[in-house]
DNA sequence: GATGAATGAGGTTTCATTCAT
DNA sequence: AATGAATGAAACCTCATTCAT
């Protein structure tokens, strides 16, 4: 009847959102908790009550905050993009560039995911489990894709990318080729050295797009 | 962990290889039945009871033939891998120009992960989950890609391709971004028409390597 | 166990009576709270939490006038006693004629039971749960049928009843029948026009005690 | 897939009915004990595990033959009726005479209801918390007034019943006078020799019918 | 007194695995 | 070998009750 946060289905919302501090330290624990408990175990072997156990709260006190293990590792993924939320790239740095904007990019995404590769691999692992988080995977890659597919573009237009190619289709590809390599290499930890990394995968973007001098000429 | 009697797979020696044409009947019945219903409900979600009961078997039989889901998970696998056996591409085609390979290529791997969705879909997910399924696609990465580096490395000794690369890290890269696509477009159903997709990935590969005439010149 | 404080009632001592006027207030919320929630909910599925809400109050504070469900369900019922608290019939009206007292006595208590039929459901569900409350009941209807086996006596000593029947077992018995014709009625919702229902009711009484003219000469 | 028991929601039904003798011997095994701890704890007190406990049989086994109390319950209410059922009063006793009917019908109600007064007080307090259960008593309740009615109604035509009375009122309000009483006496213990219940009860639908002698004359 | 979060015992339910026939 | 019932170890989840503020 009160202010209750609005759930998927609205059944009987038994679930708090904390108003004294003190819940709002439990709620804390349980997600911290959580986050170390999914990091180490895994989505699915991770038990409620272990989560519990890791915050230092009783089993029950779960409840009071999630109703599942579903909407607390929503919890932690909110968490952690807060966390990671940085300026974004091009405002920051001012790159116009298109060769300097690709490897800045590709550097800061595989930079990032090397330091959350847990974090990552378990993002991976439920993507392919719940539908619901899988769902919001693909709409951030086709959000990140449409970006792209506009920057392509604008570089088709200027005459500086291969004009015959499928601007949001390559923009998928690359993103994936790129994403795809992380998660090889520091998910299933296939050694490559980091610049050795990031160089190849910005050679394949610069080749892939047939990027040219701004000028117009070929090298 | 110590002193195990060695049998077989070292496992706790239970199982058994169908002597009978009876035991033959009912071990096939159940590794399809086990598709049948990882395919219809997951690998998680998939309970032994109910493979059994999709083979026409008692749900004791099960564990006559496998220890556990694992097993008769590898027991499907092997069986869609004889399914899928086609004699190799260049082998049965006889193409040596490195595009036609290429288009040949990415273009048989698409059709079949077309038609085959649900069950890439399957391991994939099965990837995320099962150590031992996990290695065993590393391993299998692993050889495509050092066959296709050994490519990579023949073209850029011919001059023909962009001989600044990384073989290796290339091949890695250029054959994830296919397959990622593949599950992008198939899997999770974002659709893009099968000839865009192809002819985009194509390109990618040959700008990527920056593929030149078998002559040797630049366009 | 050992050495209990006389308090009032032996139990705990915990719960207070309250004294200032703030008190009162939250006693009287969480009455009509629960009052509230057990007609909606019923008694089984009442949560000391939901009756709380229901009485706007933290859900703590329900302890501080009641130890548990049945206390407030007592409370209730009291509170529900005084509101129904009319003057006796006969006191009121000063009917008589042991026919108009009939017709009044059971035209009155189907009345009142249509009126507060989810309460009398209520009642009806917690007599069979709790044995509190159904000594209670069986209390009151041994007191109700005490009265009216000694009108019946009356009657039959002035000739003007069956003088075969057993006084208290037909007050027990005509009154149990009304009771459970209520019931069913306006429980169980068999419908049954209003005056049909007082109309044979009463002459199952009228035929059943075989009343007679007061002057005493059968029909 | 195989002739499951057509259960009320269809969804995985997973309770078996019993194939083999040893199935069904558990499966009376847990009724028997379903009956035990009912007839010991009441319904709402009956924990699922002590049932299974009673019956000599793992928790878990419950689940092959019931998928709740509720279904269980159902179990013994229908072993209690196979019990019960004796074949009809009056189709073995041959008696036509009202008055003789009646006596019968009561006392052998009333013996009946003496008998087995555990398993009705668990019956009436289920039919006050089970929507299902209080269903199937509801209709059978009317099955019954329903002849009864029709008995009524012959013998108001016959001149032998005070054609005043609304056949169907009456016969809900007798049957309900009866039951009623036996609940009483026999759950709420109520002490009433039997003799003088079933005397007066008699009476009281002698009287309240105002069965007059066949002949038509009255005494 | 009021608050509302924390507690944890207790029951339910699932299903991989075993085993007697 | 096949059968299908029995087993029991987990996990989950609820909510009456307590308690620090």
């Amino acid at each position: 009847m009160t202010g209750q946060v609005p759930t998927e289905d609205g059944a009987h919302a038994r679930i708090t959102t904390p108003r004294s501090a003190r819940g709002e330290r439990t709620r804390g624990a349980l997600v911290r908790g959580a986050r170390e408990v999914f990091e180490r175990d895994g989505y699915l072997d991770a038990r409620i009550t272990d989560i519990s156990k890791a915050a230092g709260v009783a089993s029950g006190s779960f409840y009071t905050y999630f109703n599942n293990k579903e909407e607390i590792f929503a919890a932690v993924v909110e968490q952690v993009q807060e966390e990671m939320l940085h300026p974004h790239l091009r405002e920051r740095t001012g790159i116009t560039d298109a060769r300097e904007m690709i490897d800045a990019s590709n550097r800061e995404y595989l930079r990032s995911y090397k330091q959350n590769a847990r974090l990552m691999a378990l993002f991976e692992q439920v993507a392919q489990i719940d539908p619901t988080f899988r769902a919001l995977r693909i709409q951030r890659g086709n959000a990140f894709a449409q970006r792209n597919a506009k920057l392509i573009r604008q570089l088709q237009e200027r005459g500086e990318a291969d004009p015959s190619l499928d601007p949001l289709v390559t923009a998928h590809a690359l993103s994936n080729m790129v994403s795809r390599m992380a998660y090889m290499v520091y998910v299933l930890e296939q050694r490559i050295a980091f610049e050795r990394l990031v160089g190849t995968l910005n050679q394949i973007w610069i080749n892939g797009l047939q990027l040219r001098e701004p000028g117009g000429h070929a090298s």
